[in-house]
DNA sequence: TTTATTAGTTACACACGTGTTACTTTGGTG
DNA sequence: CACCAAAGTAACACGTGTGTAACTAATAAA
């Protein structure tokens, strides 16, 4: 019964990812994710109660989705091309990992909040895990020095991820060029 | 002639600088900023027209500091402590370079902005420069191969400078770790 | 001590963001 | 066809941010 919805889930979701990373965290506003919609601001009040939830609804769904993509990492294979598919994905996975950092900002304007932003914290850490699991696997079989600080080589992964491709190489190539200086540095062979 | 100030121009800045870190430039009021400085919000409109005329100033101001401080380094020294001492400086900037980042965010809201963001773009470059005769020396000397793209490796130190002291190293240590992660990756020698 | 000048405050008008309420539209069901 | 329920809209109250104008306070010079 009732009348067609103007917007699915998926919709939202979508209008949302655009919209957040156009915007950011700050700039996102109701006004301008119902414009995208097509929608009165209201019409989403129907769905969700604030701003707040909306936000944490979707950044626990696209943290869902990062942790099985990265879960999915072919662990038989060697250190190195174990390295290259987790790169692969997290290349996908890239403005999910900016977004998702925003994460710690959402004020906590009901508990709700306060509890999914708990499990968000959770699920952060199982993201980490198979980056752990590549990291332990690499000091076993010689290519990192176990005396490293695991959170260390953590960062710098996760860092040398964000590297902006201003030389505009393809992207091909460009994984292939981070891969190698996670895992030789700047110097010549 | 005249009353006392309530606040000389090195404490807007300093205030300005502490609550552009505390809040991000999304966060960033005048109100706040007034508070910071025990005065009306009013007191501040008559040094300054508006909001981004006075961000725009103190990024200027802070990007001439960033420029001197990396081109005071000196070049005579080896390719290993030059790079070590660049290291340091730009920890030092830490949180000027993300505040800088955000220059380009600024609203155009009167020609004089537009004016000073180019300015500012092009004292970003030269922030850069001493980076790039770095890797120039390095890839003369042979420690990096001169086929690699400088965009690449600059992008690459700049990321790396970035990475999160999670583990809780003294600031030295964490600064030779990231030197030795950006000379030779995660490989064990 | 009077006065000019600069610094600062209070109060206003305006814009925009949030969330709610009362109302309208639309589609299935008896 | 009547009517009920879901979906949507328009309009309101409220909070908070910006920039301005009229007023007040303090200090140095005449």
């Amino acid at each position: 019964m009732g009348r067609d919805k103007k917007f699915s889930t998926h919709d939202l979701w979508q209008a949302t990812h655009e919209l957040i990373v156009e915007t950011g965290y700050q700039g996102f506003t109701m006004s301008l994710l119902a414009a995208k919609l097509h929608v009165s601001r209201a019409a989403i009040y129907k769905h969700y109660p604030n701003k707040e939830e909306l936000l944490i609804d979707f950044m626990v769904e696209k943290m869902r989705y990062s942790v099985t993509l990265l879960s999915e990492i072919d662990f038989t294979q060697s250190f190195e091309h174990q390295l290259r598919d987790l790169l692969e994905r997290m290349f996908q996975l890239k403005d999910l990992h900016q977004i998702l950092g925003m994460a710690s900002t959402i004020e906590d304007v009901s508990p709700v909040i306060t509890e999914k932003k708990q499990v968000l914290s959770a699920m952060h850490h199982e993201l980490y895990t198979p980056l752990n699991q590549l990291i332990t696997k690499g000091k076993e079989q010689g290519f990192i020095d176990p005396a490293r600080n695991n959170f260390l080589l953590l960062g710098f992964i996760f860092q040398t991820i964000d590297i902006p491709n201003h030389a505009g190489l393809p992207l091909d190539t460009f994984i292939a060029e981070i891969q190698a200086l996670i895992l030789h540095g700047i110097s010549n062979k």
